[in-house]
RNA sequence: GGCGGCGUAGCUCAGCUGGUUAGAGCACGGCACUCAUAAUGCCGGGGUCGGCGGUUCAAGUCCGCCCGCCGCUACCA
């Protein structure tokens, strides 16, 4: 490859107001796991997440902290990074949408789109509470015996106007719509594929994109009083951290996006509304987005009202970094919604890590430490069982590599086990515990076939598993250099030392009485 | 209400354009092994594939109806 392949991959910008739970952890993690492997597999890779810091709620919560918008938002970003460092997301870049850049990139799009003649001015109205200062939806009013409409809270409602700059949406309904016919994979899974092309269908209203109500926001250019309002700005950030608007930056190469992760909660903004923007204002829109599912604890929803919103950061203080991200792509099908229990945690980390793999890698290796002075034999002649495991465990790459295309992370890793366990049967039948007098030649040939194997799985894990993976290729004598996927190619020469080895995953007990 | 999807072993799910005795993992039972984090391997029980009726030489796999469940049906960042 002259041109090294380009990958792009983001997050959602966080909400900097909110309280980083398990749900954050999940797509971050997502984000970064194809991140890895995409650099791992030879891909220059731009990896951005960040945080969403504009609108009134930011500007009230600062308020009554007693604090400026800005040097609060400074504040609280911190806990998203904080996350991102406690699991080891490999970010290239983290954005904030309060930074110059942003607004640089925002005010840039929405001369773009007006001079595309998609933006005008009219009015916004909604049904208000004064009592509530706060907008609500027709469909959270009531209207009571005697006529009056109240709102969720019981206070009365009355519509009210506001000035506001519309996006022509209702114009692109077509042309989103054949955008989507030609690319099929732009939407992913095809369930919610098949629900945005019907929303999109079932008709289009134009989209109020500005505020009058609030300034802590882009101020629209030329329009004074008016600050945009939260999809031109929020969705802004992917063409922002690019470089966006200057197309001679080194980071513009990476645009379009390949893929924006999000919650099902935001599919229709990356899925309707950015696309249309973007092809407004006659850029070209990203490739795919993918709609995940949420995570329920010990079978109920997460609430902060039922107290059980599950902190990522005790989380891995009980189970161990790397168990936890493995636990969150292996446990659902990706894209589905999934329950976080103990038990099944647990589970996973004592018998997928602990018992099935962590357990192979050290029968193995504590074989060659007790009995071969730690020296990891060569092969002899291979044998159709030797070369039956190897050509499973060559055979990963391409099959991970089509499960992480279509972001199938539960595939991939179950891929892996299925080597996983072959070695384990491999292992047994082999038993070099036997050949070690009987037939010494034919015991290293085992034992290296083993290591190779684990090679293997430990430089395909790695985007999982990062830390275990390299204490596991540390134990294999794996040079550093030699831990890309292009390094599969090259087999383990074996006739190296390898330090006595440790344990790579630490069970934990199952206490009775706790989780469903 | 409209549109879409789902209902397959105790649990979680695979089963593409219909084709021999319906599969996996977990859980459960038996056996083997004892190199290993009391780990692992092998074998096995168990399913009227939601119900009824069609199409077909042949249907979890197509069609119709019914029952049950779920998602979407726009301005919360």
């Amino acid at each position: 490859m002259a041109d090294a392949a380009r990958t792009y991959v983001t997050t959602p910008i966080y909400y900097v107001n909110d309280v980083p739970h398990i749900g954050h952890a999940y797509t971050t993690l997502a984000c970064d796991v194809f991140a890895r492997f995409m650099r791992l597999d030879g891909h220059e890779v731009f990896f951005l997440t960040g945080t969403d810091e504009h609108g009134q709620k930011v500007d009230k919560a600062a308020a009554a902290a007693g604090m400026a918008p800005k040097p609060f938002t400074d504040k609280v970003s911190e806990n998203f990074r904080a996350l991102a460092s406690a699991m080891d997301i490999s970010n290239d870049d983290f954005i904030r949408t309060t930074e110059p850049r942003h607004y640089r990139a925002c005010e840039a799009l929405w001369r773009r789109i007006h001079d595309a003649g998609d933006l005008y001015l009219g009015d916004y109205g909604g049904w208000y509470a004064v009592r509530d200062e706060a907008f609500y939806r027709e469909s959270e009013t009531t209207v009571q015996p005697d006529g009056t409409r109240l709102g969720p809270t019981g206070a009365p409602v009355e519509w009210v106007k506001e000035p506001s700059w519309f996006f022509r949406l209702s114009a692109w309904q077509d042309r989103l719509l054949a955008f989507y016919a030609a690319n099929p994979d732009f939407i992913a899974p095809e369930s919610r594929r098949n629900e945005v092309i019907s929303f999109v269908k079932s008709g289009l209203e134009d989209l109020s994109v500005s505020r009058t109500s609030f300034t802590w926001g882009v101020p629209v250019p030329g329009s004074d009083g008016h600050v945009m309002y939260v999809w031109l700005d929020a969705l802004t950030n992917y063409i922002t951290a690019a470089g966006y608007p200057d197309e001679a930056h080194p980071r513009w190469r990476f645009w379009p996006a390949d893929l924006h992760m999000v919650g099902k909660d935001i599919l229709r903004f990356h899925a309707v509304y950015w696309p249309a923007f973007l092809m407004s204002a006659g850029i070209a829109p990203p490739k795919r987005v993918f709609a995940h599912g949420w995570w329920t604890v010990e079978g109920q929803k997460m609430s902060k009202s039922l107290g059980n919103v599950v902190d990522p950061h005790a989380v891995i203080g009980e189970f161990g970094l790397d168990p936890f991200r493995f636990f969150l792509l292996r446990e659902i099908p990706f894209g589905a919604d999934g329950d976080f229990s103990r038990r099944a945690m647990i589970r996973r980390l004592n018998i997928d890590l602990a018992n099935e793999f962590g357990n192979l890698a050290q029968r193995t290796l504590g074989f060659v430490a007790r009995n071969l002075d730690g020296m990891l034999p060569s092969p002899d002649v291979l044998g159709g069982d030797d070369e039956a495991l190897l050509a499973q465990a060559k055979g990963l790459l391409p099959l991970m590599r089509a499960e992480m295309r279509r972001q199938a992370f539960h595939a991939a890793l179950e891929s892996a086990w299925q080597v996983v366990r072959e070695a384990n049967s491999y292992i047994d039948r082999q038993a070099p515990w036997k050949l070690r007098k009987a037939d010494p030649v034919r015991m290293g040939t085992v034992l290296w076939t083993l290591a190779e194997t684990l090679r293997h799985l430990a430089i395909l894990l790695q985007p999982v598993m990062p830390r275990s993976m390299a204490r596991l290729l540390d134990q294999l004598g794996v040079d550093a250099r030699d831990r890309d996927f292009a390094a599969l190619a090259r087999p383990l020469p074996g006739g190296h030392a390898v330090p006595t080895p440790e344990p790579l995953f630490r069970k934990v007990e199952d206490k009775e009485g706790q989780g469903a």
